[in-house]
RNA sequence: GGCGGCAUAGCCAAGCGGUAAGGCAGAGGUCUGCAAAACCUUUACCCCCAGUUCAAAUCUGGGUGUCGCCUCCA
């Protein structure tokens, strides 16, 4: 059974999905006018492992991430830069694209709809809106009228009177109430806009979501996930949009990640506080970022720098050497009857993969999980450390398979075997032998250079990639 | 001002009433042509003060500190 906290219901529940076997999933997605930074990467780091998750768990997911490529920032930029609001938009999706790659997302199965090319559903979505009297238009806008919710802010737990006393909203007579927002903006000359009942224009941010939500999705998803500064307004707006027209649950689980902070605050663009992902990339592979992001629980805060990504880096190392190690152990060993020490050994190991289930059923709770492949790794260390592969039998073979299955679970990595590296391993050995160690060195280090690292045990020579 | 989080070793970080996981860094040892990896050993009065309980890092109340949302924001 898992668990996940929904925000909804502010505690943990039991996820029970809409159907039995298929999960739906909607991520709020980037706004393609930059290159995504590393709070940006959390959600989808985050999002990512439950789906993959849920995938190990044999459900069918639909998941869908969108790009809204139409807003002010892209038109602004597409000001700044000369160019078309089209473009950069295209660009930034391929950015967008080659980072998700280098996080390791599970992008070929991943649905990514975009704003721009489902305006008719977006018009046909609003008119609908105005017909049931719960958006009105004024001189090209449109807004949606909250005054007709009466739950208007059971996400965020915000009531409306404090929202209008805040004083920070913008005095608008145009508006019916200070707080309502649009759901279609009227175009001014130069911006890119499409037609629509109520003249040339383009949507509100928040509409897309709901529209796109329910063209993919159906009128209630599974889970709909984002960052926690996303709960007000955007998915309190999504949820009145949604709500107000098919008259159900937009929702079941609502599930929000918590900020990364640089030096305590926020990682944003406007405090200029942010690193890319792009330039993170420079200084180490994508993968250590990912597990960076996932060696903390996704509900709670958690401060960026180099230096605990450099941390995460060392701790990575180790797993994937420990894993290495344990595939060593198997691929030298001879099949004969277990022995009483190995059935132990074998049972501790299967009994730590549950563990890590336990912590993944527990509102994925990846730290925690970690930790019990940490302790796999371990078990499996210290039997290469005590035994000689030549004695040691098959202890449990389909313990490796579900430690990689796991693993890929937080991180999937492809690895190839080349017939050159064993060559040269042999090469090396020979010279070892002859004790020239000139030679052996040289064959080391050019490997090295081919990013394959040597490493003389006392049962032979073993070797990895570098990370 | 309103609403909501968080506070655990040098650092990162689990913990959800039964007496503190895991990782990084450091120190010592084992192995070793060198290097690397690995193994063994080693480090916590859980922000403060009350309270509830046989039992509290965990629950309650009050402090202190800190962050987020209320405006574009993952």
């Amino acid at each position: 059974m898992m668990r996940l906290y929904n925000t909804l219901k502010r505690k943990k529940e039991e996820f029970v999905p809409i159907k039995q076997d298929k999960v739906t999933i909607y991520v709020c997605g980037p706004t393609v006018y930059n290159y995504i930074h590393v709070g940006n990467a959390r959600p989808l780091v985050v999002f990512d492992v439950l789906r993959r998750y849920l995938e190990y768990k044999k459900f069918t997911v639909d998941y869908l991430v969108n790009f809204t490529d139409i807003d002010d920032k892209l038109i602004n930029k597409a000001k700044d830069e000369g160019t078309t609001v089209k473009e950069i938009a295209e660009k930034f999706i391929g950015e967008y694209l080659h980072d998700a790659k280098g996080l390791l997302l599970k992008e070929e199965s991943t649905n990514h709809p975009k704003a721009t090319e489902h305006i008719r559903d977006i018009v046909d979505f609003i008119q609908e809106l105005i017909e049931k009297d719960y958006a009105y238009s004024t001189n090209g806008d449109v807004y949606f009228n909250i005054s007709k919710l009466e739950d208007y802010g059971k996400l965020s737990k915000k009531n409306i009177d404090d929202l209008v006393s805040g004083a920070r909203v913008e005095v608008n007579e145009i508006k019916r109430n200070p707080m309502d927002f649009t759901l279609w903006k009227g175009a001014k000359p130069g911006e890119p806009s499409w037609e629509s009942p109520w003249g040339k224009g383009r949507p509100g941010w928040h509409i897309e979501c709901s529209v796109m939500a329910r063209r993919y999705l159906g009128d209630t998803i599974d889970i709909h996930a984002g960052g926690e500064d996303l709960q007000f307004p955007h998915h309190e707006n999504e949820i009145a949009q949604s709500e107000s027209l098919t008259g159900k649950p937009f929702a079941n689980y609502w599930l929000h990640n918590a900020m990364i902070n640089v030096e305590n605050q926020k990682m944003s663009k406007s405090l200029m506080n942010f690193f890319t992902i792009r330039e993170i990339s420079k200084e180490f592979d994508l993968e250590v970022l990912r597990f960076f992001i996932l060696s903390a629980h996704y509900r709670k805060p958690v401060n960026f720098s180099r230096e605990f990504v450099d941390q995460a880096k060392n701790g990575l190392e180790r797993l994937y050497n420990g894993k290495e190690n344990l595939e060593y152990l198997i691929n030298n060993t001879k099949e004969k009857a277990l022995s009483d020490e190995d059935i132990r050994i074998k049972e501790e190991i299967i009994g730590l993969k549950d563990k890590f289930i336990d912590s993944m059923d527990d509102d994925i709770n990846t730290a925690d999980a970690i930790s019990s492949l940490f302790e796999i790794v371990k078990v499996g260390n210290t039997k290469l450390s005590q035994d000689s592969p030549k004695d040691l039998v098959i202890f449990a073979h389909e313990v490796l398979i579900e430690l990689s299955q796991i693993l890929n679970i937080l991180n999937q990595k492809e690895e190839l075997l080349d017939e050159e590296i064993t060559e040269l391993i042999e090469k090396r050995k020979e010279a070892r032998k002859n004790k020239d160690f000139k030679l052996s060195d040289e064959i080391r280090d050019q490997l090295k250079d081919k990013g394959i690292i040597l490493e003389d045990t006392k049962d032979g020579v073993k070797w990895k990639r570098v990370r």
